[in-house]
DNA sequence: GCCAGCCGGATTGTCAACAATTTCGTTGCC
DNA sequence: GGCAACGAAATTGTTGACAATCCGGCTGGC
C-alpha cells in the first residue's frame, strides 16, 4: 500500500478512480455515510461515470461502500457492533497466520520483528502514538506476510480496510500503547521461539484486548 | 428468441446476469479456466455487455473468477495448495463461529443442531454420501447462522464459493464420511453442552482432517 | 533459415446519450 | 389542517457505438 497513488501512463481510468476515491474515503476525505454521486465523482476525477461506476462496485464488495438499488451509494460506516464483529475474525485469522509464521519464517524474518518490537518499544517511551500506530501496522503486515497466507492476508486487508476510523481513535486513547505493547511483544516473542501454539495464543489475547478497548 | 427464466420483477440486468453466471459457474457448467468473452455471455444472458462486465467485477471480487486487464476473464481454477489455505481459513473462523454458537444459540436451535446429527448418522448408515454432504453443508450453515457473526457469515460463503469442485470430489471418497461424521457428532455435542471451547477444539480437529484429505 | 517489425482480428476499456426508477415538493380533496 | 395522489427533478441503470490494447500470424530483410 505505499505507492498507489500514480496516475503514471498508461493507468486505466477505472483504476485510477478506484484508488483515488479508496484513498479518499480511507484518509476520511469523504464524511461517513456521505452520499456519493456518480455525476459528481467523475467529474471531480476526471473520468467518466462508467468508470467510476465500476470502482463503486468494486469498493462495494471490499466492503468499502454502500449501495442500493437506483438509490446511489455512500460511504459505509462501521457501528461498534460491526467493528468488534470484525476484529474478532481478525482475531481468529492472524492467530492462525502467527502460528504459520512461528514455524515458516526465516530467522532473518524473525530478526526483522525483533527489530520492530525494540523501535515500538521505544515508540511508547517517547511517547509517539502515530510512530507506534505505524510500527503496530507494519508488525502485523509482516506477520501475515511471513506465514505464506494468501488466502488470510487478502481477508484481512479487506477487513483492515473496514475499520480504519476505529483504529484511529483506539491509537490516541491513553495507557492503550503501553498495554497494547506488552501483547505484542509477547506475540514476538512466542514466534521467534517458534511456538506457534503460543503464537495464536498471544495474538488472541491482544485481539481481546482490542475487542475490550473498542467496546469502552 | 429468449425465453429467459422469469425476468420476474424488477430484477436488474446486472443481478440477474450476475446471479446465472454465478450458478453456471457453482454447478460446473463452465470448465475451468474457461475464457469468459463479454460479448457471447452478454448474448447467452440476454442482457447488455455493461452487465456482463459489472457481474464480472463483482465476481472477481468473490474469487470466482480472474480478471486481467485488456485480456479477459476465465472462471478461476483453485489449486491444491490453494485450497488448503482457504480450508485453514474456514477452520479458524468456523471454530469462531462454533464458539459463538455455544454461548448464543436458543435451546430450539440446540435442538435443531442434534437433529441435524441423527439424520446425519442416518445417512452414512444407509450410505447415502449425497444426502450426506448435504446436510453436512447444512450443518456448517446453521452454526454459522446461530453464531450471530455476520462478518465471518460473509467470509465464509465467499471462501466456501471457491471450493465447490473440490468438495465435491471429497464427499466421495470411500471411509471420508465415517470420520467426518465423529468430527462432526463431536462438534455437536460441544455445541449443545454449551462448550464454546470444546467445540472450537472440535470444529478444528474436523478441518485438520479435511486439510489432510485434501493433500491425498 | 531465423529474427524484427508490422498488420489484421478479436476483445476489453471508455464514452455520451437514453430509459427507468426513486425522491421530494406540490396540489387537490376530504 | 391533514392526507393521498400527482408530477417534476435528480439519480441510477442500460444501450450501442467508438477507441485502445493485445494476440497471432505474416512479411520482409539479413
Amino acid at each position: 500500500m505505499s505507492g498507489q497513488a500514480r496516475p503514471s501512463t498508461g493507468e486505466q481510468a477505472k483504476q485510477l478512480a478506484f484508488a483515488r476515491l479508496r484513498q479518499a474515503i480511507l484518509r476520511g476525505d469523504m464524511a461517513p455515510a456521505q452520499r456519493l454521486v456518480e455525476n459528481e465523482l467523475a467529474e471531480q476525477f476526471g473520468v467518466t461515470r462508467a468508470s467510476i461506476r465500476a470502482a463503486l462496485i468494486d469498493l462495494e464488495a471490499q466492503g468499502l461502500v454502500e449501495r442500493i438499488r437506483n438509490r446511489g451509494s455512500r460511504v459505509r460506516v462501521v457501528t461498534v457492533e460491526e467493528a468488534v464483529a470484525i476484529t474478532e475474525c481478525r482475531m481468529v485469522l492472524e492467530g492462525l497466520c502467527a502460528a504459520k509464521a512461528a514455524v515458516l519464517a526465516s530467522d532473518g524474518q524473525l530478526a526483522d520483528l525483533t527489530d520492530l518490537g525494540t523501535a515500538m518499544t521505544k515508540a511508547v517511551a517517547d511517547g509517539d502514538p502515530v510512530t507506534y500506530s505505524d510500527l503496530n501496522h507494519e508488525l502485523h503486515t509482516r506477520v501475515r506476510e511471513f506465514s505464506g497466507q494468501r488466502t488470510a492476508l487478502e481477508l484481512l486487508e479487506r477487513l483492515n480496510a473496514q475499520l480504519v476510523r476505529h483504529r484511529f481513535q483506539l491509537a490516541l486513547r491513553p495507557g492503550r500503547p503501553q498495554q497494547s505493547l506488552k501483547e505484542h511483544l509477547a506475540m514476538i516473542e512466542a514466534i521467534t521461539a517458534r511456538d506457534p501454539q503460543g503464537a495464536e495464543t498471544a495474538v488472541r489475547a491482544h485481539f481481546a484486548g482490542v475487542i475490550e478497548a473498542l467496546r469502552h
